[in-house]
DNA sequence: TGCCAGGTGATCG
DNA sequence: CGATCACATGGC
């Protein structure tokens, strides 16, 4: 499917970015990925947006693209709210959140914790190998359902170099599939596994919270480089997040976190 | 080798 | 409360 007239969106940059593990560039400018139970190849050319994908409707990738997002209005209001943050967002051009499923969410980032992305990323393609469902017309599997992987084994895990996040993953799942999907920062904070920063990811990327800003370890380098924060002050840089960015801290944080990552500044 | 990566849980004062 | 430490793994 074709959409059409689409502006600020570069998909290097959304793939890129640090919010999504499970795409990839395949040579030709395209990224294939999967997104949920679906696979595609996506391509963009001048203001239209290609995907082929084995599934899901026009409206499941319009929302998922989060195509109906005016990103340059965000940027404006962003930059008139704190003007240091230009460079960054300039940067970052085209820089879509996604609209990611929320399971899928949770267990990548409790994944995430004190890793690396490209660890990151292969693990989290064992975990939809062994545990996914395949997805008829591609290779990819789709991400495992709270059923499958709250029946995975310890040790299977274990083999697949989850360290110790496995036992949170299977814990998770068990109680993703008992309770339903969380629907807040502090039922988040209840799960093993999922402290602050795991959960600010989560309401950012998942449940689409889009004033969340989630203090990692590139944002703490971020704040003291740019604005002087002790790098412990992880309170400080969410209170100034939320003064300065409101409801769009979450846009902001990805900007701030894409460029520093990138360009080791 | 020791430090780091999209940190968190347990423990201790 | 806040500070400290262990935790699996792999790259540099």
């Amino acid at each position: 499917m074709v959409f059409r007239d689409i502006h600020d969106l570069d998909l290097t940059h959304i793939f890129e970015c640090g919010q999504c593990f499970r795409w990839m560039p395949d040579g030709s400018g395209a990224y294939t990925g999967a997104a949920g139970s679906f696979a595609a190849r996506v391509f963009a050319e001048g203001d239209t947006l290609t995907v082929e994908a084995t599934g899901g409707d026009e409206a499941f990738w319009r929302n998922y693209f989060d195509l109906d997002t005016d990103y340059g209005e965000i940027k404006n209001r962003l930059i008139e709210s704190e003007p240091r943050i230009r460079k960054a967002a300039e940067y970052g051009y085209g820089i879509r959140i996604l609209n990611q499923d929320p399971f899928e969410t949770i267990i990548s980032f409790i994944i995430s914790q004190n890793n690396n992305i490209p660890r990151i990323r292969k693990n989290i393609e064992s975990l939809c190998d062994k545990y996914g469902e395949p997805i008829e017309g591609s290779s990819r599997k789709a991400f495992p359902s709270p059923e499958a992987l709250a029946q995975a084994d310890e040790a299977d895990l274990a083999a697949m170099k989850l360290g110790y996040r496995g036992p949170y993953i299977i814990a998770a799942a068990k109680r993703y599939m008992e309770e339903g999907c969380p629907s807040c920062r502090d039922e988040l904070l209840s799960y093993l596994g999922i402290g602050p920063k795991v959960a600010n990811c989560i309401m950012l990327f998942g449940l689409r919270d889009m004033a969340a800003f989630p203090v990692d370890t590139w944002v703490k380098h971020i704040m003291n480089d740019m604005y002087g924060f002790d790098e412990g002050d992880t309170k400080g840089m969410q209170r100034f997040a939320a003064e300065r960015f409101g409801s769009l801290a979450g846009y902001a944080q990805q900007y701030l976190f894409y460029y520093y990552r990138d360009k080791k500044l």
